[in-house]
Parts: C-alpha cells; structure tokens; sequence
DNA sequence: GCAGTGATCATA
DNA sequence: ATGATCACTGCC
C-alpha cells in the first residue's frame, strides 16, 4: 500500500539555506484547498538566501518589520510582497538569529515565484506560520532523491544589487521533465533482467 | 524593451 | 509625509 507522505519537520529547515534549497528538489509542496482538497506540486526551482552576511538576503539590512519572521525558527513560512503584485513564498532556515530562507521559484506545473503563489493561492496569510498540515501548506519528502546530474545550479534571479553576492550559485534547478522521467522509472515495473 | 503596482523602509 | 526601491510578470 501507499505510505502516508511523510511531512518534513521544523527539524529539516534547520540547517544551511543552501543544504535545504537543493535537497528540496523533488520533494513536494502541498497545500488544501478551501474545499478540503489537497493538491500536491514537486518542487523544481529554489534559491537559497544565507543570512545577515549575504547581501541578497532581507536579512542583511537589519531586522524590519517585514523580514522579522526570517530571524525566527526554521520551517516558517516568510511571505511578501514584491513589486506591488507577486508573493514570494520562502521557508525560514537555520537557527533564530540567523535571518536565512528559501525562496520556491517552482513547482508543479508553476515556473516563476509569483506565478506559483498565484496559482497556489499563497498570499499574507501564510507569513509567520510554520509550514505543516496544520496550516494548509506544507512540504512533504521526496518520493525519490533528484541525482546531482540533474541539477543545475546557477546564480539567484534579479539581485544584481547584491554585489559580490550577486554572482553566488544559489538557485538550484531540475528541469521538471527530468522529474517525470526519474518518476517513470520508480514506478515503471521493473525490467526482465537480461 | 519596459510599464504596472503598492507595501516597505529610510529620511525628514 | 515623501520618495526610492523592489528575490516579478506580461505585453510591446
């Protein structure tokens, strides 16, 4: 029978932004819809923001208003606003004191940060609150760990501000057909050996 | 290529 | 109170 997806705990956020961005390839965001419903999307595309000392992280101005929940616990959802329009939905990482987070650029059938919370109905509401059933939004393991080769890493989308820090490979990518493929094999009965 | 859009934050 | 900035998107 099929094992309950197992939700990934607090615990799993609480390690290096980019650790968590890239072994949240393949895994699953989740989320409830208002009739009940569950609607599951693997994650393909994230970016990991490390904290105070990188400089394209909210974090590195200071403690704000809005960027306060990023220096809380880990496995907190941070949501805002950017450019007036799209939410930006990230994970908090690491320890308190530590302003680090994982912006979801995609996933399921959503490419592009704004066009995922769009999709997903992801707006305010979620900011502060830990990812969890409990909240209606959550992540769930990967079924099957994505291999190394099929994971590009490139540098973070729109903060050419940022300096040095502009440049990092932070954004870590599978190309969501690669996803299909590894999920064809997982589940595709097994070949007559030789 | 660039306008739209409005919360947020520093400055005053 | 005011103005600059923006972890983007869609249409020219």
């Amino acid at each position: 029978m099929m094992p309950r997806p197992a939700v990934l705990p607090a615990a799993f956020f609480d390690r290096p932004a980019d650790r968590v961005a890239r072994e949240l390839l393949g895994g699953v965001l989740a989320v409830r819809g208002a009739d009940g419903r569950i609607a599951r999307h693997v994650v393909h595309e994230t970016e990991a923001y490390l904290g105070g000392h990188d400089l394209a992280c909210h974090g590195s101005k200071g403690l704000t208003a809005r960027n306060a929940v990023m220096f809380g616990p880990a496995g907190r959802w941070y949501v805002y606003l950017c450019y007036g329009m799209h939410w930006m939905l990230n994970v908090v990482t690491g320890a308190p004191g530590v302003p680090a987070a994982v912006l979801i650029r995609g996933a399921g059938g959503f490419v592009g940060p704004g066009r995922l919370t769009r999709g997903l109905g992801i707006d305010r509401r979620f900011d502060g609150r830990p990812a969890g059933r409990a909240t209606g939004l959550w992540f769930e393991a990967a079924a099957v760990a994505v291999p190394r080769r099929l994971v590009a890493r490139t540098p973070r989308i729109g903060v050419g501000y940022a300096g040095e820090w502009a440049d990092a490979p932070l954004r870590f990518v599978v190309e969501p057909e690669r996803l299909a493929t590894l999920k064809e094999r997982r589940s595709s009965p097994r070949r007559t050996s030789r």
